[in-house]
DNA sequence: TGACTTTCGTTGCGATTGCAACGATAACAA
DNA sequence: TTGTTATCGTTGCAATCGCAACGAAAGTCA
């Protein structure tokens, strides 16, 4: 048979889910620990950083989670006092989520953690296999773009690159 | 405050993660498609492929599934008759997994289809940058390797790369 | 105006998840 | 032997997941 000598070790979505996993689990310790965050959580407070007065939808496309998570994920942040969620005036279908100071403060504390983080990992690479391997990542995407039985990417994560 | 200029979209555990769903995901299409398969029912498969006879354990340990994952995948892979489960002699504690024809079968349709998705990804890579990719993967896991608070790596996915 | 379609955020629900137990068996030590 | 400890695969359980469907609120157009 064909696949007698295939390697899910060396298979690039297995490697790429194993990593991934274990990057966003290292991370998800300092959510935890510092505030008791999920995943979720956290991106939609790192979001509303840059962003004041948002939709549940804005996050759900910048952010990579479903419209479902979104809510939830804000219901359980404004339970905790770390956003606020008010109605839009003009829009009463709309809503307007903000940070409070409580949430710009968990975000100071998480932040320097994650950067921290991040900056661990690129430091073992040379600033040629940063480059690459970003390029690399963006260049899957693209392949991803033009297959139909992909799922479409978050337009926000292929502009949110260029700032 | 400092992290206002904080963009999620470049962040590297964020961007891995939105690249291994949409690659995982588009891998999933193809399981389900097939045979109905999840990501666990996939890798125990593949597994089973190069080793007749393991047990739960030792499939946990090299496909990267906590032991109730793969437990519950195998035996829902045996129900499907994909997969035999006969308890081992010597160790009464044990269980001993093999693949049927069935699941020789199945694997034949996937495996394939898995193979020719990779292959399309990697085609968009230049050979240097194949290599650079899964270099700059080592490293980052190289990290986490000497950082107490990441979750050890799975042995098989530090060996398994050798052959 | 009024019937339609679309978009909003939320909720329901079955399935899956991760983790901590569990009973059963084996290995080990006194 | 017998008591202790370790390891096996499985199960319980609460939390989360993805997806579909919902009611409410615009938008659309004859």
């Amino acid at each position: 048979m064909a696949g007698k000598n295939f390697n899910l070790s060396a298979f690039l979505p297995y490697r790429l889910a194993v990593l991934s996993e274990r990057v966003s689990r290292r991370l998800a310790v300092e959510y935890e620990r510092l505030h008791g965050l999920s995943v979720a959580e956290w991106r939609v407070l790192v979001h509303l950083l840059r962003h004041e007065k948002v939709s549940v939808r804005e996050i759900h496309t910048c952010v990579n989670l479903d419209k479902p998570r979104v809510s939830r994920a804000v219901a359980r942040l404004e339970a905790a006092g770390f956003v606020d969620k008010i109605q839009d005036t003009a829009d009463a279908r709309l809503v307007a989520i903000s940070l409070t100071e409580k949430g710009l403060a968990a975000l100071g504390d998480i932040l320097p953690e994650a950067q921290t983080i991040e900056a661990h990992l690129l430091a073992c690479l040379s600033p040629r296999e940063v480059q690459s391997f970003f390029t690399v990542m963006e260049k899957l995407h693209g392949v991803l773009d033009g297959d139909p039985k992909a799922r479409p990417r978050m337009p926000a994560d292929v502009d949110g690159l260029r700032d």
